[in-house]
Formats: C-alpha cells, sequence, structure tokens
RNA sequence: CGGGGUGUAGCGUAGCCCGGUAUCGCGCCUGCUUUGGGAGCAGGAGGUCGUCAGUUCGAAUCUGGCCACCCCGACCA
C-alpha cells in the first residue's frame, strides 16, 4: 500500500488479507470467526506482550488470572454492562456429550444441562469484581492493581483477521482504589502507559481523548481512548482505558473502611489491548512488498544471507560471517543467519521483506575481500555498503533510525489524511477520501447519532489537549465550543 | 439475519453458455547446470471437479436441494 492510499473496502480486505496470509501471520480457522495465529504472527504478539507487561510492572501492576466462565447471574447485576455485551455472548448451556443411540455421532446430553447457564467471557469485569469483594476490606488493602492475560470471545456477526475476531487475546487490568481522584490518574496514567507503547515499540502515532457518551464502555462513566488511523483512511480504536465510578463495586457490594473509619465503595478502573494492535501494526506500515515489522517488535531484527558458489564456498561465508552474528548479538541485537542451501540468496531477500525483517546483511566473496557487509533496509528498501569493522554500532544506530523513521512516515501520512471542516458538505467529501476530520459538534448524542446513520461516520475521541474554539456544530447549526474528532472506523 | 459472489491437485485458475473423465501457472519430487534480487533445462508425481439427488447411453458442464467460504450491510474493540 504505503503509496496509494484508499478507502475502498474491498480492493483493501483483499490487499490485508493476502498480506496476512503471505507474511504468514494468521489464518481463518474451522470455527467461524476464529483465527489461528501463526508463529510468525505470534513471535509478534509476543514481544509486544512482553514490552507492555514490563510496562505494567514499572507502574506497579502485577499479573493473575480469572476463569473463562462466568455465571449468567452475574451480568445482571450491572444493567448497562449487561446491555453493552448481551448481544454477543457464547453461553455454556451442557456439561456432557454422548453417542446418538441411532448411530449419526456425538450428541449433546440433554441430562446434562446446567442450573445455571455460564458466559463464556466477553470481558471479565463481573467475575473480577465478586472476586474484590472477598479481597478488599479496608483501605489497607487498596489500591489493588491486577492485570490478567486471557482470551475473550464476542460473537461478533462479521470477522477481520486480528482487527475482529470472535475470540482474541488481549490483556485487562482491573483496579481498585480508595478515591475517586486515585482511580483517574490510573485511568490516564495506563492511557499514556498505552499511547507511549503503540508509538514507541509500534511506532504508530495516536490521538489521546476521550470517548462520548455513545462511545463509551458498559459501565464507565468515562472511557478514555487512543485512536490510530491506518493506511486506508479508517480509524482503529488501539487501546481504551475506563474509570468506572463506583458501579461495579456497588453491583458487587464491594466496601471498605477508609482511613476515617467509615464505609464506602471502592472506585475502579478497567484497562485493555488485544490482538487488535496486531491488525494496526500490520495496516500501519506494510507496503506492496509486504510485512514491515519496527525493529523493537521484531523477533529477528537482522537477518544475514551467505552467497555462495558449492559447499566449500558456503562452508567459508560460514566461517567468515559467524564472528559479525557475534559482534551484533553481544550488542543484544537478534540476529537469524540463513544459509539453507535449498533456497537461493533473491528467494530470501523476497521473503524476509515479504516477512518485515527490518535490516538484511548478505554477504558475498566480493564482501569477503573488501572486509564489507551488504545492509539493506526495509523500512526504505535500500541498500548501502558497511564496513565489517564496526558493523555492530552501524547496525545498532540503524536499527533505531528505523524505528524513529517508521513512526514518522507514519504520523507524517496521519497528517496529510487530516481534515478540518465546517459544513456537512465539506464533511461527506473529506469522509470520502478516508482519515480524520476535525469538526464542530454541538454536544449532543442526537446529532452524533444522525451523523452516523448518515455518513458512518462516528466521534472517535474529543482529543485530550483540544482548544476551545467558538463555532458552529456541522449538522444542527447549533453553538459549539470545540472541534472533535470524526472518522469511519473499524 | 438480509444482498452479492465463489467452490475444479497444496495454492491460484481455464473449461460450463453449446454434455463425451479436465487446461495452464506456481508449488512439490528426481537429475544436471546454477547461486550479488523470487534460477534454467529435462523428466515425474498429484484431481471420486463442495455435496446429495434428478435428466441422459454418458454430467465439471443441464435441473433442484443442501453445505462451506468470501465480500457488502446491520452489530462491535
Amino acid at each position: 500500500m504505503n503509496k496509494e492510499v484508499t478507502p475502498r473496502a474491498e480492493d483493501f480486505s483483499k490487499w490485508y488479507n493476502d498480506l496476512v496470509a503471505k507474511a504468514d501471520l494468521a489464518e481463518h480457522s474451522a470455527v467461524r470467526g476464529c483465527m489461528v495465529i501463526k508463529p510468525n504472527g505470534y513471535a509478534i504478539w509476543e514481544k509486544m506482550q512482553q514490552a507492555l507487561d514490563k510496562m505494567f510492572k514499572d507502574t506497579g501492576h502485577v499479573n493473575a488470572y480469572f476463569p473463562l466462565f462466568i455465571p449468567k447471574s452475574f451480568f445482571s447485576k450491572e444493567a448497562s454492562h449487561v446491555d453493552g455485551f448481551a448481544k454477543e455472548c457464547a453461553v455454556v448451556t451442557h456439561y456432557r456429550l454422548k453417542n446418538a443411540e441411532d448411530g449419526s455421532g456425538v450428541i449433546v446430553d440433554p441430562d446434562a444441562k446446567l442450573e445455571e447457564e455460564l458466559i463464556v467471557r466477553p470481558t471479565s469485569e463481573t467475575i473480577i469484581w465478586h472476586t474484590y469483594k472477598g479481597w478488599i476490606q479496608s483501605y489497607r488493602d487498596l489500591p489493588l492493581l491486577i492485570n490478567q492475560w486471557a482470551n475473550v470471545v464476542r460473537w461478533e456477526m462479521r470477522t477481520r483477521l486480528f482487527l475482529r475476531t470472535a475470540e482474541f487475546l488481549w490483556q485487562e487490568g482491573h483496579t481498585a482504589h480508595a478515591t475517586a481522584q486515585e482511580a483517574i490518574e490510573e485511568t490516564e496514567r495506563m492511557l499514556n502507559v498505552y499511547a507511549d507503547f503503540v508509538e514507541n515499540f509500534m511506532a504508530v502515532p495516536v490521538v489521546k481523548g476521550v470517548k462520548t457518551a455513545n462511545e463509551r464502555f458498559a459501565g464507565a462513566l468515562d472511557t478514555y481512548c487512543i485512536e490510530a488511523m491506518l493506511q486506508d483512511g479508517k480509524a482503529l480504536q488501539a487501546g481504551t482505558s475506563h474509570f468506572l465510578g463506583q458501579n461495579f463495586a456497588k453491583a458487587f457490594d464491594v466496601k471498605f473502611t477508609n482511613k476515617e473509619g467509615t464505609l464506602d465503595y471502592v472506585w475502579a478502573t478497567s484497562w485493555g489491548v488485544s490482538t487488535r494492535l496486531m491488525g494496526a501494526l500490520i495496516m500501519s506500515h506494510s507496503d506492496d512488498k509486504g510485512l514491515v515489522i519496527p525493529p523493537k517488535l521484531a523477533h529477528t531484527q537482522v537477518v544475514i544471507v551467505p552467497i555462495y558458489k558449492g559447499d566449500e564456498g558456503l562452508a567459508k561465508m560460514n566461517v567468515a560471517i559467524a564472528p559479525i552474528k557475534q559482534k551484533l548479538e553481544a550488542k543484544g541485537i537478534s540476529v537469524k543467519y540463513d544459509n539453507r542451501d535449498t533456497q537461493r540468496p533473491g528467494w530470501k531477500f523476497a521473503e524476509y521483506e515479504m516477512k518485515g525483517i527490518p535490516v538484511r546483511i548478505a554477504f558475498g566473496e566480493r564482501d569477503l575481500a573488501n572486509g564489507t557487509v551488504e545492509v539493506a533496509r526495509r523500512d526504505e528498501l535500500t541498500k548501502e555498503v558497511f564496513p565489517i569493522e564496526g558493523i555492530e554500532n552501524n547496525i545498532e544506530n540503524l536499527l533505531k533510525e528505523i524505528q524513529d523513521n517508521l513512526y514518522k512516515k507514519a504520523l507524517a501520512r496521519r497528517e496529510e489524511s487530516m481534515h478540518q471542516v465546517d459544513t456537512m458538505e465539506e464533511f461527506k467529501k473529506a469522509l470520502e477520501k478516508g482519515g480524520f476530520i476535525y469538526a464542530h459538534w454541538d454536544g449532543t448524542s442526537e446529532t452524533e447519532q444522525k451523523i452516523k446513520e448518515e455518513t458512518k461516520a462516528t466521534i472517535r475521541c474529543i482529543p485530550f489537549d483540544n482548544k476551545k474554539e467558538n463555532g458552529t456544530c456541522i449538522y444542527s447549526g447549533k453553538p459549539s465550543e470545540q472541534r472533535v474528532l470524526f472518522a469511519i472506523a473499524y
């Protein structure tokens, strides 16, 4: 993609599906809407997990694990929460199979009906708050700062690899605090962690902001989000952090004694990012030659391809390349030396480009004679000859430069697709091009809803750093005190 | 759940209108030559044409049912 940004979904779907397949990241599974993440794709997810997990721990959180199944009754306890998820839940009703008497195969044993159905978690607020009730008695038990890495299931009508699947992997943080202020600070802190991760590791620029009431998480008082802009001109919610107020504490009766000795409900937050980030990564940097992985998330940062003739030639390259690999690894760079004699160099070049490896080093007779290596960078598809002497420093710098360059390019692309409009006509025209649209809105849910019905665009967020500016709503013409960020979203 | 489309070898396809057991490319296997951008030549293996039924001497092809998948919408991170 890269050069031609098109909001035409049909072409883009094909391009995206082909890319995911060719880069060997994932495929549709036998189960409708579910995805198999292949080793190549999972390796990137693992790198993401590692980086995020460290950031969570650096901000005082610990990991735990809660059950996959949630009793149905738990969902009745928070009214708006059930409203938000009821339509997309997988429900377990029985616990046993048996062979059909007519020999037609295995059937669900009607005698094995559960007394209370179990819901496969679409998110874990309910089971976690039920559990927290037993853990929290005093302000001394607070704050409770827990994260869980898990899978969740949302029975979506329509799915798309990584961006929307029926089952997905994610992390969900669930925290409990003594005061509203502390909980709000936590909500903001974790949103900043997400923004930091997405921008600095994934090299994807995001807008931080707050959701409107329409787009708010079911059961939250406020939902903060980071919004990314993909190459097809559609926005993607890349992460959310919710201030839940005392809603779940009240629903699950979680009270604590404060310093003054009085009983109060605790204040809650929850926050999460998912394998959807993989979709954001793919759709942000990839080009017509395939995937581009930012160096900080690449399982293999550098691949070395020997160029040789015959077995003897290969043996010679093995000897010459070993110390180069060693020097790079001593710098903490992950290196793969691909000396398979079953594939030719040109094949390997194309293959690693498709898979997005940031840097490729080619080494042959010519380099052996000159004391050099040929270095190709994935982001710009350019080649350069470096001396072997000091190669580790050059590569280290190059990886940093690539990481930086990817972010800059993505940022420039986003800025280019940013429109500021003042009328509904301009708004619709801008939508055809795709991208974020910054426009005045009267602040009502009705107007937001009408705009969505008419154009499919939604308010992605009200940016945190928004400047106040008097104007008139593009839809209703009523007075507005600030512009908000619209886009068509995934 | 509505609208559209597609099912032929591991993958991508031609053939279907106008019935006669299947085309081409990639990939795979063997051999030789090759190796600085997806190698060349020669030989070879691999298909109950999604499925069930009907029409027919004969069905990938015509008719009907069913199934699966993809795309577009409603739903959504």
